[in-house]
DNA sequence: CAGCTCATGTAAAAGGTTACATGATTCC
DNA sequence: GGAATCATGTAACCTTTTACATGAGCTG
């Protein structure tokens, strides 16, 4: 079978929600995969027409007055397939981020205490945000879609992202106390 | 000041420690920075190119017999100026890690409770592999390099590691144990 | 003598971001 | 009246990976 990117294979999955459409397809990037997975609109129209060239969706285009055409992508049954051909393949890479908080802390020697102070505390802002963000998210799920299906997975990935976030604050609390 | 990538001001930073080529450079990425950063020799050597280009370091030659030249970069005063300023200013883009696991699991639905299992059990062998990992990192800086300066700042970036690891394997197993 | 380590490098392709262009509606 | 939202899309650019090329010495 035919392999694509990750990119096309996310946005196959998305396509299997109420989002169907480029917009829509980034607004939920931004909201409940913002966590493990983000995505330009330079990325996402370019998909969705191999998308379709490739026969995986079919594009109905609603015109509504004043609005800007809309373009629905609706799944074929080779899309779902190809969708859950990746899903049940091993994983090849397994993630490494690229963190440049530690790619400077590496290098930690030639900063001031106060800058790498400074650099510490201003991670665990942007960390405390998040983790703010992930519960609100939760909160969302849980009352909007409750009967869903999917909610289910989605408030297991909502757990990682919450359960990693927690330990990299914790370690910029001990940081910041003892080690600098 | 002229800006460059992050990539440039890794190498920079790694060219103050004893790696000096850029064979050497691939090396210490793969061992001790391979948990935040990581490069290939595809950009290591155009990099270098550009860095001597741009004065920021300056290159010796030495031809040994029967090896082939080993090229040594050395840090201009420039050079330090360059990194050192990117080192205080603060941080632009917080890391957001795409991970491929959680992207499956949260189309899991399409998925049968069998391989997300296997999904899930794959992931926390890699995690322990890497924790693993990350210990015996720790246990050759301590051993080799105490004195040095730099191994306080290169423990804290471990330390980082093995809390953001221990955290996914935990979430693993109660996801194993209670959720799926 | 096969395979690994040391050592440098390039070219093509893939992947991804940013900036731009367009334009109506709705909210403050 | 200005800003945000809805909505689509492209082009240039930047970044990164992969595959290739070369070749000697050392290890089992």
């Amino acid at each position: 079978m035919k392999r694509y990117n990750d990119t096309t294979y996310a946005i196959l999955g998305i396509l299997t929600t109420e989002c169907k459409s480029g917009y829509a397809i980034k607004q939920i990037m931004d909201q409940s995969l913002n966590h493990f997975w983000k995505i330009s609109y330079g990325q996402i129209y370019p998909t969705l027409k191999l998308i379709v060239q490739e026969e995986l969706a079919e594009v109905r285009t609603l015109s509504s007055q004043g609005r800007p055409d809309k373009n629905e992508y609706h799944l074929t049954s080779k899309g779902i397939e190809v969708l859950k051909n990746w899903l049940e393949q091993p994983i090849e890479h397994f993630p490494i981020e690229r963190n440049e908080v530690l790619l400077k802390l590496f290098f930690g020697r030639y900063q001031t205490q106060e800058k790498q102070v400074f650099l510490l505390q201003t991670y665990k802002k942007e960390l405390d945000r998040r983790y703010q963000t992930y519960i609100t998210i939760e909160q969302a799920i849980i009352n909007q879609n409750y009967n869903d299906e999917d909610s289910k997975y989605w408030l297991l990935t909502l757990d990682y992202g919450k359960r990693i976030t927690k330990a990299a604050i914790e370690w910029c609390v001990f940081t910041l106390e003892n080690k600098l």
